[in-house]
DNA sequence: CTGTATCCGATTGGATACTG
DNA sequence: CAGTATCCAATCGGATACAG
């Protein structure tokens, strides 16, 4: 019995351990979820809301997450339509991992972008000394 | 001042709390992560540890991690070569986060599989209802 | 053993225009 | 407003072969 047991084995496929990872491991479906976090909001004011996202991937984004059963669907026999998503009970259980993920990019954000430009400036060394030994021969 | 401010506004693409999406938002460099937080592990042993996974991604997913200081690249020149790769200190305060959406996944896995049953058998239902309305005609 | 290079099919995501 | 359909470029990821 390893250490990795305890864990429930994220590294098989079939594993139910990997939902998690199936389902954040897509940079809209956490940004939704949290955008919807505060309460139901209609499609356009998700599009408006979070910066950078298409009607069809937001779209494609709240399908899926239904299918999850993570988020609800509201369409009002109205005119103009009107159609509210909303986290349901299941979906709400997901808002503290992922605010807890937020957190961590708050607090280290500022580590990562050092980090990234060390790494940028020992590059940049590496690529100096690839140089220096071309020229060398 | 809305309490989304209060989030630190996930949804603004260069907002330093996309970071974690960023990283996150990738299937395998959370699983990649995971495996080594019991420890350094080498090339080939993740790739036999990580079900599915090519050389060529999990080398592309740790280099990014290296980029973003969150894993350590320590080689020894040896005859075979070897080539640990290790959690950086910034890289194991992600361990927990990523702990805690596994288990979130062992508790609501069953959940979710149920939701999609459902889903299918809603979908299925209307399927019907539209080929009896196309009947119809 | 640890990568890198290349090819190539599959998937993604954006723009646009159109339906209800 | 909400959503779909279509086209299209770009990226992803697997397989294979090769290099250090």
């Amino acid at each position: 019995m390893t250490s990795r047991d305890e864990y429930g084995n994220v590294f098989l496929a079939d594993c139910p351990a990997r939902l998690a990872v199936e389902i954040i491991a897509d940079k809209w479906a956490v940004v939704v979820i949290y955008g919807l976090s505060d309460g139901p909001l209609r499609h356009g004011d998700l599009v408006t809301l979070i910066g950078g996202i298409s009607k069809k991937v937001l779209t494609q984004t709240l399908r899926r997450l239904q299918q999850y059963g993570l988020v609800s669907r509201q369409a009002y026999a109205e005119a103009p339509p009107r159609v509210e998503y909303a986290l349901t009970d299941l979906g709400r259980t997901l808002v503290e991992p992922i605010a807890m993920l937020t957190r961590w990019s708050e607090a280290n954000g500022g580590a990562i972008l050092d980090a990234q430009d060390q790494q940028a400036a020992h590059d940049e060394q590496a690529a100096q000394a690839d140089r220096d030994e071309l020229a060398a021969t």
